[in-house]
DNA sequence: TCACTTTACTTTGTATCGCAAAGTTAGTGC
DNA sequence: GCACTAACTTTGCGATACAAAGTAAAGTGA
């Protein structure tokens, strides 16, 4: 079996996992098109990304170009945390697919 | 972009994608077995599998040799919820994995 | 027979968390 | 100054995971 308590739990978490997918596919996000590609509401977005900071998962940018901008990165360790999840993920997908005779 | 909406939320959730993990991968399951592989509690265990019960994923067969033995199998419409659930993290992890160029 | 154990379950209480809605702050353009 | 927008913060609700303790029913051992 696998050790589903190295599930990131940060990560594991519908919201948090399409941020993360996000965020994993391209190098930078603004906070509105975080904000229209998930669907959520500013105060949860915020609040998520405020948690995957928190963790160091997430590099915070604030620029003023015209508008305030605030622009949200993986960091490194984000990338890696990321990462492992995955690999995890891909235990449970590849298992279950070939499921062991017992 | 994933319809991270379509994750269920049922199964997508450390305890319970452990135990349909579980029993997706062998025919049937006792109560004890699945209580020591997972290291639940008895309260937090039955729990879990109610929830997957209520939602027609888990069948449970109760029967009395020696002492009572209650067993847990997935039914095919939990078997088709796992494996759409896996379908999703398949597509999360490969996309992942191999990031587009944007 | 009676105490004890085991299985499986229920109840209770706590702590956490997602989420929406509404309010706040600060900058921009007119 | 006023409307507008970005990006928060605050508040409150509802759901839920989980542990711990209690319960019921059946078997076992003395």
């Amino acid at each position: 079996m696998f050790d589903f308590d190295k599930l990131d739990k940060l990560i594991h978490e519908k919201s948090r996992l399409a941020i993360m997918t996000l965020l994993a596919a391209r190098s930078e996000w603004r906070f509105q098109d975080l904000k229209s590609e998930t669907g959520m509401s500013d105060g949860n977005l915020v609040t998520h990304l405020r948690t995957l900071f928190k963790a160091g998962y997430v590099s915070i940018t604030k620029e003023m170009e015209k508008r305030p901008q605030t622009k949200y990165a993986l960091t490194e360790s984000g990338r890696t945390a990321f990462e492992n999840y995955l690999e995890i993920l891909e235990q449970i997908v590849n298992s279950s697919k070939k499921p062991e005779t017992d």
